[in-house]
DNA sequence: CAGTTTTATGTATAATTTGTGAAAAATAAA
DNA sequence: TTTATTTTTCACAAATTATACATAAAACTG
């Protein structure tokens, strides 16, 4: 589980393995899809996949209508194989958030550049929407808390103030921030319902409750140690 | 100050007008280098820059070399732009952490598709606010202050004093400045607080107390050395 | 140097802010 | 509807900080 995988469609089979062998050869996992429609099952089956090479013209569902699905389900990065280079398939790409163009023919070298490239920049900001922190781990999609292995059960507001915290870690927040953030901008009640809320996740998150910290006469901040 | 500021590096000035013209048509601010010894100097001078946009072909240094020397001061994120799609200079770029590459000729659309797919990528991530003076570190984002990489607990008034003088360093500060924007417009009280504050601040500070000097007759005056 | 003014410092007190448990109000579920 | 759950409010204790004050020390003035 420490290779990256990446899901190769391409109805030329010939193509798809030159790109795959290239891909191994830099320590990739490499998983197949022929046509379109085999590629979104694959995806959806398979939703540790790192990244998205589509080729653009192929029969049936072709490389844009890909993309366009897996947006609707994911921010998984996409890169384009295509041949003509023209203008218009570019920007459509952009805007259904392609985030890589290569142009056929293509080396051994760029392709691997570009694949890392778009690895770095995907990897680096967030990606999953699992937040771990320590023996804390926030999985958003699915709203579930698991400390030490264990599921805790938390409110509404309780996980949506702690998600706060933690994708703002180490960030000190004030009660009007948190208010404005968590809280919706309808909401004029007292502040100190956050204090209240925040005694509650201290006491579920037991022995990790403490990485809530109070900052006197400000509000409060989520840090390790 | 909303507008994000971009390098534009082209010798010819043809070039630079036209993507000029288009940045500031969707809300850039944009200043112009002719070379790349120029674009390092305004760069130095303007670290509020959020995007460089380099051509390749340039006489003395080449866009590949003023990439260089902004990778060693900053990870400012830079296009390229490139008449030539010469694979190996392409790889090059790549490795110097060049993030997008525009072949000439372009479109006003891709050109400011991918300027703005560059900076939301960079924008993402983009850091915390330290205050840093020799041993003393003061990060306002997470509200604590590190000496000689020790944390220090100070309370609010203290952190916001503190902050305030090393935002003002060698700066006289009299007593009734530091009421004003330390304390809140309201308080009517002793202006004689501040030297019990700068009396607990000066002991927590230790040895960099003393960067804290007084100004008889006057204020205080946070000074290094 | 004596006298005056200003600052430093330790301590006491006032004021503010937070923690907590329980009750009330609002929401969702049965 | 009743019942359960979540969210908010409230009150008071506990903790923390800000300020005032008294006195000592330092700096300036003539």
């Amino acid at each position: 589980m420490d290779k990256l995988k990446i899901l190769v469609v391409d109805d030329e089979s010939r193509m798809r393995k030159l790109v795959k062998d290239y891909l191994v050869k830099n320590n990739y996992s490499v998983i197949e899809a022929e046509n379109g429609e085999q590629a979104i099952d694959i995806f959806m089956g398979n939703r540790d996949i790192s990244l998205i090479i589509l080729d653009v013209m192929m029969p049936k569902l072709n490389g844009y209508e890909v993309a366009e699905e897996v947006r609707k389900l994911s921010d998984v990065p996409i890169i384009m194989l295509t041949a003509k280079t023209s203008e218009a398939d570019e920007l459509k790409g952009f805007e259904l958030g392609v985030d890589e163009y290569i142009s056929k023919p293509f080396s051994p070298k760029i392709l691997v550049a570009r694949v890392e490239a778009v690895l770095r920049r995907s990897m680096s900001d967030s990606g999953t929407d699992i937040i771990s922190v320590k023996g804390i781990e926030l999985n958003v999609s699915a709203h579930k808390v698991m400390i030490d292995g264990e599921e805790v059960e938390l409110s509404y507001k309780e996980f949506e103030l702690l998600n706060y915290f933690m994708t703002n870690q180490g960030v000190a927040l004030s009660r009007e921030k948190i208010l404005n953030n968590v809280w919706n901008y309808d909401y004029f009640g007292d502040a100190r319902t956050i204090d209240t809320h925040v005694k509650k996740l201290r006491s579920k998150l037991g022995a990790y409750g403490d990485y809530i910290k109070t900052i006197w006469g400000m509000g409060y901040k989520f840090e390790v140690v």
